[in-house]
DNA sequence: CGATGTGAATAATTTCACAGCG
DNA sequence: CGCTGTGAAATTATTCACATCG
């Protein structure tokens, strides 16, 4: 067990989780796993199985690997999921939509409740049964709910203005979808995702392969 | 100049063409920038840019900086964007659609010239003059029009198998959007963006925050 | 002078390899 | 014995600090 859990291991957890919820799942279910196991199924070596799982504490049992119930529902508290979370995002857009119709972040313990939008076409409706509210309400909306965690969706434009209304609004946690390097206080947690990178990462190697 | 390129810089320097576009694209247009200022635009630090920026051989001018122009057709053909990308999109949903319509790809150099489904209502239709074609005229398509990069955008289950099809059909890179780790030969170029990893992610730093 | 480019120091992460234990 | 847990080594990335040069 260390101080703090390196960041390369937080994202692990997430696929150690993914990989025990198949096994817990399955009919004829195993007792325990061991790292060899774990780290063939999602590809990462023994080793770095191993010290990941030793964040948790003394989790292994020696000669028969982890339990599976057990190394779940402690990656599942660490990961902050034994509560559900609501999110609000914004953006109503077809990115905005495609997230908020996803059935797979409600499985997870993430639940969009509110989506924000300016567009006036589209203010009112629901989609999923979640409301598309006129982004003026978003200070109202996030207090009055309590909501920590956002999506921001929105064009590169308008993100960092979304963000900054976020914050002063009371988030405490953005995922951020738009093209945008985004300017935050120190205590906010940020998370983005720039497929542009993504992509340009791949024409990069595509293109130094060729040489 | 190094023998290889990081990982870290490839990713920067995506941002720092981002950068220096928008600064080419002022009215009035300066000619050079420093380490610090490009640091400071793309928050990090001027080491880090100079240490980034040495991988492309010696551009800086002492006591001035670097010339924009200079530095964005250089960053520009290290990134293999100095000639446009044809992609593939497979998975017509909603994240599909999204990716589909988007236009900032095409901006980039990444244009989407095919999209595939196995949804017989929506095979034939187009999404801004893009075709969506049957899957099962995916070998036959990326061969013809020697498209070397493809974006899953399928459903969880059908992630690998996709990425199989793929493969065999001659593509040389994927960016895959299903929250699945894949398995693809060495040679095969992934970078995956898994949602739920950054999701939870979030939901880490504020549960460990309450403790 | 004032900026780059880089060797060296530092920090972070991964991997190795093996002691220790049920 | 066969596995975990972990020091130590190796690797990778970042930051510092300064010699260098236009």
């Amino acid at each position: 067990m260390k101080g703090s859990i390196p960041q390369g291991t937080i994202d692990r957890m997430t696929l150690y989780k993914r990989c025990l919820e198949n096994l817990l799942n399955e009919d004829n279910r195993r007792q325990c796993i061991t790292s060899s196991e774990l780290g063939k199924e999602t590809r990462f070596s023994p080793a770095t199985v191993r010290r990941d799982l030793s964040c948790l504490g003394q989790l292994g049992q020696r000669k028969v690997g982890y339990r599976i119930d057990e190394l779940y529902d402690t990656i599942n508290k660490i990961l902050g999921l034994d509560k559900a979370w609501e999110v609000a995002l914004v953006g109503a857009g077809n990115l905005g939509k495609a997230l908020a119709v996803y059935q797979g972040f409600k499985k997870l313990g993430f639940k969009v409740v509110v989506i924000f939008d300016n567009d006036k076409s589209k203010i009112g409706k629901s989609w999923k049964g979640i409301k598309i509210r006129d982004t003026r309400y978003m200070p109202e909306v996030i207090k009055r709910k309590k909501i920590k965690i956002a999506i921001i969706a929105v064009p590169f434009v308008a993100a960092q203005k979304t963000a900054d209304m976020l914050i002063k609004s009371g988030i405490k946690a953005i995922l951020n979808l738009a093209p945008s390097r985004l300017t935050v206080p120190d205590k906010i947690k940020l998370r983005s995702v720039d497929l542009a990178v993504k992509l340009e990462n791949l024409s990069y190697l595509l293109a130094r392969d060729k040489m």
